[in-house]
DNA sequence: AGCGTTGCAGCAAGCGCTTTCTATATACGA
DNA sequence: TCGTATATAGAAAGCGCTTGCTGCAACGCT
């Protein structure tokens, strides 16, 4: 059998709510009887129960990081960056958490499983990151289970995912929709007037934000957009590749391309050279996210720079209850636009 | 105060040991009742208490992924696809497990404080991913917690780390060594003889292997060391970037650059065009792991192939007990070298 | 008809911990 | 010197669930 508080207690003469107290360091316990107590934990190499514990405490040191792909970097980085803060062993944070990362696949069901499967262990905090599926039977299921974990305790925070009014969630909302004008803005301001792009899977937030920034700053200059220029794949190089064959099918004539994100646009970057072009000279490429690897990409990715850690790391802190949540439980984070070699003057100009 | 078992017993005129069996489907239920009891949970928006279940039956749906660095893709591909044979919601597995990601941050503290939480949790699995620290001290101690989970019924399973013999632990190790030598063989097959090599960081078990392949290539071959020729780093493109400036400067006729892996082979790349230096015509570069981004890089990287993604899965099935371990609880995964436009023969030849 | 089966449901005893309340001992003030 | 405040430890009642065992019908067999 595995060593008890019980067994802890005997072998220090003590009571076992004695020993509960000094392992949870929470009710004076004098410094002779804490050390004898201590002892006879090491002797015995005791390990508390974390269900008997959670149980009858009512509250567990779980804390879930919801993420839709956890071998795309941009979760990556942001689960990171929350988990550091989170605490967890090493963190900054007092108590020991442990933070764990689900992920989704982008799948609703296991999105909302995942939430059940949280609220089962009573999680001390739930950080969602990236967007939102856009299904309104799905939004109202999340809404609602969001909702029942506020009022259960569990502290909700939304990390780079449009905020979730009425449910009791803090948002840390990346401005998808600046950030995606002001790319195409720069563009715009190069010269270019036909331009391609390759947006996300449909129904998803981050996907439809992008895609309207991009579309408000070519209405803001007059230019009127072709159907054909569109084209949705998924956040991933292939689907970046393909589009852009698919793009240059379409419409040979386009000087630009701008991708949903950067792994996208790399995916871009190799359809355009397998096609015989050159970047940016013939034809220019921007990405979103700025992940790691853009600046090694030959020419260097021009996109916009969400400061994913930074985020990441304030949505940690929220969680934990250590930082104040922005006024009104939603704060806009702002992307950056790096200008880099994969942009420049379009051709025909 | 929130639903309990009791309360969906009472609205469904039955004992709470009866919505129990209902719930894990573990004993006969009649029909009709069963069909009442769940209905009753369902207009109660029953959710089970996790902690309090775990206590009484004594085990936990919890498995464990341990990750040294969750941003980097590495691992992140195969905790994706360890977490995918998990189960979890969605996945192949029968019961509902919450596969949870911890990310030590390649800290041995950290490394063994969630080893510990785990344990406390009586997690039903842990899958410990990545090169091990080597240090006689953190090793002895890390195997005494693995031998301990092993002897609590926690199933352990090593996923591209060394063996831990004696501990009870399944692992699938790559063969690194292996990788490195034939990687390094194929450079010295194009005509190089003076060959840089950035390794990763020290005390690591994959770090040294990768060495060791690469030292034994130039052994086989003849070819005398020079110390000046390996540089340590961390396992990331800026580390690459500054390793290569530091070899270049220590002796300006490397023909090649071996990197520890792509991230690493990355920066090197990029140092060396900010070098003026051609790749692969001046100077060949190497990677190791063949990430997704590793055949866009311009030109693409030769590297070694890792099957992460088969490697993770086969551990988490072996973690959930759905295949059976290898013979001796040892299978060594291969590598496969992928030779492509980032290697050439050397300048000088 | 009598009796062993079989199928289903309930009782109640925990699982290992936390925490309130109570008890004791010591210290302090008047 | 006695009463009261203070510090520390223990007793015991759960926390919400699982499960071995018991109970009781309805059933099938000889």
């Amino acid at each position: 059998m595995t060593v008890t508080l019980a067994d802890v207690a005997a072998r220090a003469q003590v009571s076992p709510a004695t020993v509960s107290r000094v392992l949870n360091g929470n009710y004076p316990v004098a410094a002779s009887t804490r050390e004898r107590v201590l002892k006879a934990v090491d002797e015995l190499d005791y390990v508390l129960n974390g269900p008997a514990s959670a149980l009858a405490a009512a509250t567990s040191d779980l804390v879930g990081i919801l993420v839709n792909d956890i071998a795309d970097p941009f979760f990556g980085i942001m689960a990171s960056a929350i988990q550091s803060e989170i605490g967890g062993p090493g963190g900054r944070a007092g108590g020991e958490r442990l933070a764990v990362v689900c992920n989704t696949g982008g799948s609703p069901e296991r999105e909302l499983t995942y939430l059940t499967l949280l609220q089962r262990q009573r999680a001390a905090a739930v950080v969602l990151t990236g967007g939102a599926i856009e299904d309104a039977e799905h939004q109202a299921a999340m809404d609602a289970k969001v909702r029942k974990l506020s009022e259960a305790g569990t502290r909700v925070v939304l990390c780079g995912r449009p905020p979730a009014p009425e449910t009791g969630a803090i948002a840390l909302t990346f401005d998808n929709r600046g950030g995606g004008q002001e790319l195409t803005e720069h563009l715009i301001g190069l010269g270019h007037r036909r331009l391609g792009y390759i947006a996300g899977p449909e129904e998803r937030t981050t996907t439809r934000h992008r895609l309207e920034g991009h579309r408000a700053a070519l209405a803001a200059h007059g230019i009127e957009e072709d159907s054909r220029w569109t084209v949705h794949g998924r956040y991933d190089r292939r689907s970046g590749y393909e589009a852009t064959l698919e793009l240059l099918r379409r419409d040979p004539s386009l000087t630009a391309v701008v991708a949903a994100n950067d792994s996208v646009a790399l995916g871009a970057c190799a359809a355009l050279r397998d096609s015989g072009l050159r970047i940016p000279e013939d034809v220019s490429v921007a990405g979103f996210d700025d992940l790691p690897f853009s600046i090694d990409a030959v020419p260097s990715l021009t996109t916009v720079r969400l400061p994913l850690a930074e985020a990441g790391a304030r949505a940690g802190r929220i969680a934990m209850g250590r930082e104040e949540a922005p006024p009104g439980g939603i704060a806009s984070v702002r992307g950056e636009l790096m200008v880099r070699g994969s942009s420049g003057v379009p051709r025909s100009s």
